[in-house]
RNA sequence: GGCCCCUUCGUCUAUCGGCUAGGACAUCUGGUUCUCAUCCAGGUAAGAGGAGUUCGACUCUCCUAGGGGCUGCCA
């Protein structure tokens, strides 16, 4: 492979950043660290009322989370500008352009530049996963390059800006694929050589439909905020469409790096599974080191004084069962503050039964007396009350009781870590306020 | 309407003429556990339909059906 390679990530920036165009991100990427190639990057900045500096932020700060680094000073297309209308300047003489007046479909009349296209013969090229693709120009009619208002259009841009970066292959998303014929006679009509092209198919919703905003998260801020990974995510979105060729599903960037080829990228749409999203987020959970996880346990958890070890052992806890690290907050809220929240249900199920409060005012009398104040101590105290019949009867209530909830980490670590004092004063008080 | 493209379990996919069609997510069952969002074991579940080529087609060809994309002074 060369390394003369040369390909480029260029969206509009919007002030959101969709998933199927951050996958064409990664795989561009992708590509581009494969072959030791370079990864550009281009501000596609020409609708001037959205591509504010913020929008423009966005899309950088998206990029740097997912650890998409690009090669290179950022490209802004709105800098080219006397270059694409040279350009035009240039078909105009050479006969493959004319101006022409139109009138638009929102009713605007005015002279505007039309690109020529061939009366006859196929447009041809090799797509990289869509293979062969031939159309007969008849079949293409000839289109806009400069608006009336003398501002330079999309097709026009976009060409004179790859040949500027002197891009070798585009990898684009599937609705490219007709204007890629387009493309193809402009970039001869200029006598630059033709790019390679790889078009990407689209992510579906589960109508089958593009996904859009309306079917969940469609942009990469939100997985963010929701408290994804950038590594599950960035993994997830690879698999939409390529495998390394065995079972391996979840991969390091090494790994990724080193296997993935675009040739095997799939042509067919796929169907974005959030349910395996939340898979693989669990799993990149479960990687992070120790000391990681309890910083995040620790920003998430708010202002507790407590020692490492007790930080520690919530930590070894909690982690494996976590999928979302924005579960963390709820998941240890009873640790936090003496005000936590009641799960209503739950306590319906465990609390408000009869027997319940005598059974916690018997725990408490235990509880106090207990000679040590740790999980297997806990345990053993509760398994022998239970004679062999099952905890459930104790376990159920005390959870709710201490916690809130009906879910958790295991229950005598919970005890363990909350203490003897608060674990009888909760007790003693959900007795009062909800057993009957 | 015209042009281009696609079609293996519910979903993402393996297979590149030999298949008892494999894996993962989801789902179900069983086990472990106090619960579960952990862990272990197992199950259900697929080649759109029809012709042809071939000793043999999920794999190759054609047709049909279904789906998607494009058809802008948007990108």
């Amino acid at each position: 492979m060369s390394e003369n390679i040369r390909v480029r990530f260029a969206p509009s920036p919007t002030g959101k950043v969709h998933i199927g165009n951050i996958r064409a991100a990664i795989y561009n990427w992708l590509f581009a660290r494969h072959t030791g190639g370079k990864f550009l990057l281009r501000v596609e900045d020409t609708d001037l009322e959205r591509s504010t500096p913020e929008a423009i932020e966005v899309l950088f700060d998206c990029m740097k989370w997912l650890g998409l680094d690009w090669d290179e000073e950022v490209f802004y297309q709105t800098k080219n500008v006397k270059r694409h209308l040279e350009v035009v300047d240039q078909l105009l003489k050479s006969g493959h352009a004319y101006k022409v007046e139109r009138t638009s479909r929102d009713g605007k009349t005015g002279v505007v530049t039309m690109f020529k296209m061939p009366k006859e013969g196929v447009i041809e090229f090799d797509d990289i996963v869509k293979g062969h693709m031939a159309k007969k120009a008849e079949d293409i009619q000839d289109f806009a390059i400069v608006r009336s208002d003398g501002s330079p259009i999309f097709h026009i841009a976009n060409v004179v800006d790859d040949i500027d970066q002197r891009v070798t292959h585009i990898i684009r998303g599937d609705d490219h694929v007709e204007n890629t014929f387009k493309h193809i006679c402009i970039f001869r009509a200029l006598g630059a050589s033709v790019p390679k092209y790889g078009h990407l198919s689209m992510i579906v919703n589960q109508q089958g439909k593009p996904y859009s905003k309306r079917d969940g998260a469609a942009f990469v801020g939100e997985y963010r905020e929701q408290g994804y990974l950038p590594e599950a995510l960035f993994n997830y979105l690879l698999l939409l469409g390529w495998n390394p060729g065995d079972d391996r599903e979840v991969l390091t960037r090494e790994e990724m790096v080193k296997l993935f080829e675009l040739e095997k990228v799939h042509v067919t749409a796929a169907m974005f599974d959030p349910k395996k999203l939340a898979w693989m987020n669990g799993e990149y959970i479960k990687k992070i080191p120790h000391a990681d996880f309890v910083k995040e346990l620790k920003a998430r958890a708010g202002a507790v004084q407590r020692d490492e070890a007790w930080w520690d052992y919530l930590a070894d806890q909690l982690q494996p069962r976590t999928k979302f690290l924005n579960d963390i907050p709820a998941a240890v809220a009873c640790f936090v503050s003496d005000d936590y929240p009641f799960d209503e249900k739950a306590v319906d199920k465990r609390l408000r039964k009869p027997g319940v409060k005598a059974l916690l005012k018997d725990l408490v009398e235990r509880f106090s007396k207990a000679p040590e104040w740790n999980a297997p101590a806990l345990e053993a105290l509760v398994k022998e009350l239970s004679q062999g019949n099952g905890m459930g009867p104790w376990v159920h209530p005390i959870r709710v009781a201490v916690s809130g909830r009906g879910e958790g980490i295991g229950l005598f670590e919970m005890l363990q870590l909350l203490g003897r004092e608060k674990t009888i004063a909760r007790l003693e008080s959900a007795a009062e306020r909800f057993a009957g």
